[in-house]
RNA sequence: GCCCCCGUAGCUCAACGGAUAGAGUACAAGCCUCCGGAGCUUGGGGUACAGGUUCGAUUCCUGUCGGGGGCGCCA
């Protein structure tokens, strides 16, 4: 999303690196001057976190990249560029900062932070507490994100949950990255499927007051329409056939789009999603605002009309094959309204738009990109993530769901099965676009293996640790640290001083998913840590010192949780 | 038929095109006179197959095989 070509990529990584990051990139760029570089376009160089840390805090690909064009192995270019970099780094505000420039087969060259640099992370992490990890670099650029916009024809699924958690941690990411982002939630509160929940809750009405006739099948049969059509009949005091016949075939659907919206809003606080914005497509494109743009696409040449039926060029931009937005029969199909959304989404100023949708859709994402193109935007400004589906598993079997039949898992049941903090952490623990499966026995579990306690126990003890020092009188050191050097205490350090960079990472992919890896491997660096070493002990300079690490790894730990929706206990 | 997602350890999953492919779980053996044992340590095992792109491929491209989902003048 952020438009990446590789070309660019080198300039790009300049302007998004944090301080350190930005100062070791001039560095390096500033080691390569004496190399013969014009006969060539620059390759793009990357520097990155290594998995291994053996391998130091950063590693710099250059040399790599620049052995092809330069004709030399690179571990020669790299020993070139090395013993520059020695003397940059020497030579300026580097030089505390950075340990080591090691040069290591096939020709990576590998940054070693000094201790004190890595204290120096543990005292910033203190100094910004809950604001550590926030960046600038959205650069207050102003994006959208529509998700869930389930129809208001029954309470939500499992699958409108996954999305939920996804959306609202992604808005959480890219507004930790310094873009102003916008929640939405589109309401289809048009078209067939609302007039059949107002026909399924007329029918229903008909039953109660003493009706005979069987139910039609491709109306909702969920058990909750049955108690809305008993809420209508009551609340319009209607006993008997007569009655009913008076009352409008809208107000059915209108009553019963509004019941649902409430359920629907009601759930989704209750599982902590909370949306800016809701939109109505009753109220965005209604007939007028379609014909406004239908008439300006014809305008453009982008539609034309066959079989009685007016027809939007899409393969113009792509599409494998040109759609209907006006049928026949003179109705709208749903991509005319939706032409006039996403224009309205672009009218609003935004310059980035990101939908979430169920695998269902992904057919549908050419011909919309396609609608946004011919609108006159750019295809990349609109991203369409699908969400894959979550299948709830339970002693090992998966359970079936069908919104047809109205037995599915709703978000309700799980919330009240697991809880938000285990619901929301489980759905967010693999990629987006992976399926998931989602284990009750497990997400309920209060031991290990359940990893949503596992990071929490961590944050937990941490605070307990804290409490106890205090009632010894003993704080978290407010000097810089110099006694923190056994490698459990470097290694937690590293972990922490890597949180702005996962959440970069989250941003580049647009998937929370590598958060909540990191959680995971954060909490586990801390309970490395605080098996092997006493925190609180005789020792009241490394103590507080010690202190001010782990306060520092609680801090980190509950501004990642809070990024993902669940909570950070203090005791549990 | 066409499109999308997925094939990695017994199982569930990781790995911006990089270094010895990592975790959890299961199994086995250990660690509490001590800050929360809801924790930690140690062990073995794996890239579906065939090509291609290049200094380098689990990653990108093509094809094959396998699993899941989707295709409408429905939404």
């Amino acid at each position: 999303m952020f438009g990446f070509e590789s070309s660019q990529l080198f300039l790009i990584l300049l302007f998004m690196l944090s301080d350190l990051k930005n100062q070791l990139m001039t560095a390096i760029e500033n080691s390569l001057r004496q190399l013969p570089l014009n006969s060539f376009p620059m390759p793009a160089i990357t520097l990155e976190i290594p998995e291994n840390k053996m391998h130091g805090e950063f590693a710099c690909n250059v040399a790599l990249r620049l052995a092809g064009p330069l004709k030399q192995n690179p571990m020669e270019v790299g020993k070139k560029i090395q013993q520059n970099l020695q003397k940059e780094i020497s030579a300026g505000s580097l030089q505390q900062k950075i340990q080591l420039v090691d040069l290591k087969p096939p020709g990576f060259i590998n940054f070693f932070l000094s201790a004190a640099a890595l204290g120096e992370t543990v005292t910033q992490i203190r100094r910004e507490a809950e604001r550590y990890g926030r960046q600038r670099f959205g650069n207050a650029k102003k994006i959208q994100i529509e998700f869930v916009s389930a129809n208001p024809t029954g309470p939500l699924s499992v699958a409108h949950a996954r999305q939920a958690a996804v959306g609202d941690a992604l808005a959480n990411i890219l507004d930790w990255l310094g873009f102003r982002v916008t929640k939405e939630f589109y309401v289809n509160d048009e078209g067939n499927q609302i007039n059949i929940l107002g026909r399924s809750i007329r029918d229903r009405a008909r039953e109660i007051v003493g009706e005979s006739f069987s139910f039609p099948e491709d109306n909702y049969q969920g058990e909750y329409i049955k108690d809305m059509a008993g809420d209508f009949l009551a609340r319009h005091e209607v006993r008997d056939r007569a009655g009913l016949d008076r009352i409008a075939p809208e107000f059915f659907f209108q009553y019963g789009c509004e019941e649902l919206l409430n359920v629907i809003k009601q759930e989704l606080e209750n599982f902590g999603v909370h949306f800016d914005v809701w939109s109505f497509q009753s109220k965005i494109a209604t007939a007028d605002h379609i014909e406004k743009v239908l008439g300006d696409l014809r305008q453009k040449g982008s539609l034309y009309d066959q079989d009685g039926a007016l027809w939007f060029r899409s393969t113009q931009f792509g599409d494998d094959k040109d759609r209907v937005v006006k049928k026949s029969d003179g109705t709208y199909t749903y991509l005319a309204p939706d032409i006039v959304y996403h224009q309205n989404k672009f009218e609003r100023g935004f310059e980035q738009v990101i939908n979430l949708w169920g695998p269902d859709h992904h057919g549908y994402i050419p011909r919309l990109k396609a609608a946004v193109q011919a609108l006159g935007y750019h295809s990349k400004n609109l991203v369409v993530l699908i969400v894959q589906l979550a299948t709830i598993f339970r002693d090992g079997k998966p359970l079936s769901m069908s919104t047809r039949r109205g037995q599915y898992i709703s978000l309700r049941e799980v919330m009240e099965e697991v809880g938000v903090d285990a619901a929301r952490f489980f759905f967010l623990m693999r990629h987006l676009k992976a399926p998931l499966e989602f284990d009750l026995e497990l997400a309920k579990k209060q031991t290990p293996e359940n990893p949503v306690y596992y990071v929490q126990y961590a944050h937990a003890r941490i605070n307990s640790v804290l409490q106890l020092a205090a009632s010894q009188g003993l704080q978290p050191s407010r000097e810089d640290l110099q006694h923190l050097s056994q490698p459990e205490e470097l290694n937690l350090t590293r972990e922490l001083a890597q949180f702005p960079e996962i959440l970069l990472t989250c941003g580049h992919q647009l998937d929370p998913y590598s958060l909540v890896d990191y959680l995971e491997r954060l909490a586990t660096g801390f309970h490395k840590f605080y098996d092997t070493h006493r925190v609180v002990s005789e020792d009241r300079t490394l103590s507080s010192e010690r202190l001010a690490l782990i306060d520092a790894t609680r801090i980190v730990l509950a501004n990642g949780l809070k990024i993902l929706g669940v909570s950070a206990p203090v005791r549990m």
